[in-house]
DNA sequence: CAAGAATGTTTCGTATACGAACCTTTCGCA
DNA sequence: TGCGAAAGGTTCGTATACGAAACATTCTTG
């Protein structure tokens, strides 16, 4: 009967899975950094730094994918920790440099060895590991290069209200 | 000198372009839905209980790998919202019960047409899409079928302060 | 060189997201 | 049958996450 049963629920799936899988890394990273107050995202930024040396809150926003009103509030906290230093450049009194501390170097080695830790214990097959890895990259390329025309109206429903 | 100059790096490749992918998916969910109130959490359980009819809290946090702590308060704007109900089970007085209304029926069928016509945008193809979402549901059962053991320890760190 | 545009960051309001603690209801079993 | 354990949800505190708006600095251009 009907020769396409799946109509459409290929590319619903990547999204849903993505999503979920994000869920559930997060979840096992908590798993692994417990309470000493690492986090992914936290990782994230020190990872970049440790690559980089120094990196402007924008430079850092490409590289992770987040935007700067999300790494802001986030830096001041890791700065308050004392990861990291957070200071306007002199030469353009705009922009803010981020450097890693010793303490900072210090955190992401350990951090990294955890991770990688726990990410022996799932038996990963590396060839496929890495062909999903390109292939990740590729399609979050073609989104981030891409602007939806397609917007969704909900017609009859209620207004919009802040609360859902 | 270095036969190995990506030691370790694979994994931590996968973590970080599910997490990155999966922020770029959220923001271009959210030039799909704009202002109407809809997000991608949301379509997720909204679709879930077209698929399914009816379903408890508990049955709707395991499809989409979320916490019933975060389902319970998108549930009940989600019942402010008019697009479903939520209702204690007669026969077991812990369950509650979601169920969709007719609006909520009609909401997850423009939401589909417009997620649809934004994917269809990114021209992803189509077998590839197919191995990539095998490939990361079979990560996801994994994730969830491990407790990592090695934990993280930082030693000369300050204590975990709320706030890193 | 001055007014406006552009750039870089922060702040604000709101929505996710989780674990821990809590409450209610049900189950198990002595 | 009655009481402790288990199960199902909600609440609470905290951390992400984003867009819009605010703000400061630098660039552009007349």
């Amino acid at each position: 009967m009907n020769d396409q049963p799946e109509h459409g629920r290929l590319e619903q799936l990547l999204c849903f899975n993505v999503y979920s899988l994000n869920l559930a890394l997060s979840r096992f990273y908590k798993a692994i950094f417990g309470n000493t107050g690492m986090s992914y995202p936290k990782f994230v930024v020190l990872s970049a730094l440790e690559e980089a040396g120094s990196l402007t809150v924008s430079e850092l926003s490409r590289y992770a994918g987040m935007e700067s009103s999300t790494l802001s509030p986030l830096l001041k906290r890791m700065a308050e920790y004392g990861v990291l230093t957070r200071v306007r450049s002199p030469k353009d009194e705009r922009r803010v440099m981020i450097e890693l501390t010793d303490m900072g170097r210090e955190a992401v080695a350990k951090a990294r060895e955890a991770v990688l830790e726990g990410l022996k214990e799932l038996e990963l097959d590396p060839i496929q590991t890495d062909q999903i890895v390109k292939a990740l990259g590729m399609v979050r390329a073609r989104i981030e290069g891409v602007e939806p025309t397609y917007k969704l109206e909900l017609g009859d429903m209620p207004p919009p209200l802040p609360g859902c």
